[in-house]
RNA sequence: GCGCCCGUAGCUCAGCUGGAUAGAGCGUUUGGCUACGAACCAAAAGGUCAGAGGUUCGAAUCCUCUCGGGCGUACCA
């Protein structure tokens, strides 16, 4: 609501400033610093002092009586220099609530989101944590503003770090693929091949000489023959089940999961190798270290071109001089069956189905049946992967413009986040041995190799374990069953909001003791804000009474005259600016941003919690008034933590 | 070397395209449960926005430099 009327006024005011002063500029409609000056500020008269050579002030006055008066709002006053700071008609806003007044803004266009995308060698662990949840929430902030989302998990499952297991199991273990088979139906595979990898990492480093075995692994799952490419399929289809489980145990589901293998089988790869070729957006390389490899300049994706005299070769390996491609070459490959521009296809077959509604798809090289829906060939493309990748990004981005496809180089988004790393206190605690120079650092990097990190099912077990404690506590007839569910959902409010109220681009030390806080700004206070708001609704139907009809109650001037009482005002205020913060918290793409309006909304009601005894309330228009802003609360903060993906528990 | 990011309260972090007295949580101190559940609320203390220049009516925010830290610059991803 509050964001409608923001626009509006956006709207008369440049275009009153284009008429009258023939200046179009972007009007910056903004917050007064203080709340008893009112609810909307313009400082357009100081975006006008330069061009108009006047005193801001005069200008300021001069907008005032020109503009004469403005929709929903009551009155403007001219503050400090020349802020023109507006009051709204507190009545009218009371009423345009009531009546449900909502505001839409979708795109039309299909938006692609790729996150989790998680090498399908180990368990996942905090890392992929960050990355899943932060595509996640993005994804549901897309579509509570309307626009049609498809979710894609890409599965590596041709790379590197798939090989290296798979050349300890073979090479190392001397395990047959039956044996690793078997090892697949153990509980926690993940965690097993957690530590296989974190072994065979450890032995190629010992033994440089046994790097064959992984160029012989990568040969074999290329060539999709023999018995080392059977055991890469084994392993990674059944780890990627893990992450499916695991993420699933935070509301984080998918829609299709496209493979590199299909990448490479239905020659996706080939195809955009001709095409890259062709246009001579890559070369082979004749001489020096990269001999027989196909680069491409790194002119086309640096700006900082090294200087001629400088030796040093930017150029990026797409092709090993060995004929196998690199990640970024497939990925490119991707990239463009992802805006449809490949004039190739996947086949699909269903994976798994995570509700009756909802199937999980996932690519495959042999002709399906048809019933599979249309992916890809979207017109946005956002990649949610770590800041660490930014430059294969570019290469990938710069891949497309090399191949004349400018466009969707531009709307391809790299949604990028910071690494999450160990805090050394939370390193000391999980019994992880830290190097003196380790323990200076503010932070210490996880490592799939060393197989330093912390494991996401641990820390979700370690979390429901601690919410139950609390649970327990102060739910004690409730059946053990129940309880338990509820822990998990705290759990999984705790971590989701842990994830998101760091910005983007900060760097997570990840302290065991914060994320396992249920106090403060947490997931858990959102989450006990919008139980308490329901808890009333309910008791006060307990005790026999129903809900007045608030729109025959509330008339404008019964609603003027609660309005009047300034804090009341504020709180309705907060609860309308709903929409608006998902707007900002978009055009930012910043999740944390929304999860900070879901904390501050949370906050707003347990102050109004605290002052407003609402069923006890005697006066029967206040009462009116205090149990249809509870129902606003309950609604708004419901839809709140839809959006953050955290679940509502019934009680806490 | 080059590129990108960061430096704000004791700690962890916000701070919108420059705008009014720089905010939040934790921690500390103090107060509030016989009113819808205290996983809560109220109050207090706590700042040279790393430093120095510059642009501007106005700078935590933009520009330059310096210092400190991180990441990248792989025939890993």
């Amino acid at each position: 609501m509050f964001h409608i009327i923001e626009k509006q006024i956006q709207r008369i005011v440049s275009d009153h400033l284009a008429a009258r002063y023939g200046e179009t500029m972007a009007v910056a409609v903004e917050s007064p610093k203080q709340s008893s000056f009112g609810e909307l500020a313009l400082p357009a008269a100081f975006q006008l002092a330069r061009a108009l050579k006047k005193a801001p002030r005069a200008i300021a006055q001069e907008l005032v009586d020109d503009l004469g008066a403005l929709p929903g709002v009551a009155k403007i006053e001219i503050a400090g220099n020349g802020y023109l700071n507006l009051r709204l008609d507190r009545g009218g806003y009371g009423q345009a609530l009531l009546a449900g007044v909502a505001d839409a803004g979708a795109t039309g266009h299909k938006i692609i989101v790729e996150h989790t995308n998680i090498n399908p060698n180990k368990a996942a662990h905090i890392g992929h944590l960050r990355n899943a949840v932060l595509g996640d929430t993005f994804v549901r902030m897309l579509r509570a503003s309307g626009d049609a989302v498809e979710v894609q998990n890409y599965i590596d499952n041709t790379g590197v770090q798939v090989a290296d297991v798979v050349a300890g199991f073979h090479f190392l273990e001397n395990k047959s693929v039956a044996e690793v088979t078997a090892l697949t139906r153990e509980p926690r595979f993940d965690y097993l091949c957690w530590d296989a990898y974190a072994r065979v990492s450890q032995y190629f480093k010992e033994h440089p000489e046994s790097e064959k075995w992984r160029a012989e692994t990568l040969h074999a799952i290329e060539a999709n023959d023999g018995a080392l490419a059977e055991m890469a399929h084994v392993v990674a289809d059944a780890i990627v089940l893990c992450h499916l489980a695991t993420m699933r145990r935070l509301g984080i589901i998918y829609d299709v999961l496209p493979r590199e293998s299909e990448i490479l089988h239905l020659k996706f790869w080939a195809t955009a190798f001709e095409l890259l070729k062709q246009r001579e957006a890559i070369y082979l390389a004749e001489e020096g270290k990269k001999a027989g490899c196909w680069v491409m300049a790194g002119s086309h994706f640096r700006d900082h071109v090294a200087a001629e005299d400088d030796d040093v070769d930017d150029s990026k390996v797409i092709v090993r001089s060995n004929g196998i491609v690199t990640y970024v070459g497939k990925d490119i490959a991707y990239q463009l069956w992802k805006f449809g521009l490949l004039g190739k296809d996947f086949h699909y077959r269903p994976l798994l189905e995570e509700s009756p509604e909802h199937t999980v798809w996932v690519s495959t090289d042999e002709e399906q049946p048809a019933g599979a829906p249309k992916f890809g060939a979207g017109y946005t493309v956002y990649n949610v992967i770590d800041s660490r990748q930014s430059y294969l990004q570019d290469v990938v981005a710069a891949g497309l413009r090399a191949l004349s496809y400018g466009e969707q180089a531009e709307r391809s988004i790299h949604f990028s986040y910071e690494m999450v790393a160990l805090s050394p206190r939370t390193c000391v605690e999980l019994g992880i041995e830290l190097s003196d120079e380790d323990k200076k650092r503010a932070y210490v990097e996880v490592s799939g190799r060393k197989g330093l990190g912390v494991k996401a099912d641990d820390l979700i077990d370690k979390l429901i374990e601690k919410a139950l404690v609390e649970v327990d506590d102060r739910n004690q007839d409730k059946p053990a069953e129940e309880r338990r569910r509820v822990a998990t959902q705290i759990a999984t409010g705790a971590l989701r909001y842990f994830m998101l109220k760091f910005t983007r681009n900060t760097v997570i030390a990840f302290d065991l003791q914060e994320a396992l806080a249920f106090v403060g700004e947490t997931g858990p206070y959102v989450q006990y804000a919008a139980v308490r708001a329901s808890k009333i609704l309910t008791k006060f139907e307990e005790r026999g009474e129903r809900l007045p009809d608030f729109a025959a109650v509330l008339t404008k001037e019964a609603l003027e005259r609660q309005l009047a009482t300034e804090d009341l005002w504020q709180t309705l205020l907060l609860i309308s600016k709903a929409q608006a913060a998902l707007a900002e918290a978009l055009a930012k793409g910043e999740p944390a941003h929304f999860a900070k309006y879901a904390f501050q909304l949370a906050q707003g009601f347990s102050v109004f919690y605290d002052g407003y005894p609402v069923i006890h309330e005697q006066d029967a228009e206040r009462r009116a008034f205090l149990l249809w802003m509870t129902q606003y609360f309950s609604k708004q903060l419901a839809w709140a933590l839809g959006i953050l993906g955290i679940p509502m528990p019934e009680y806490m």
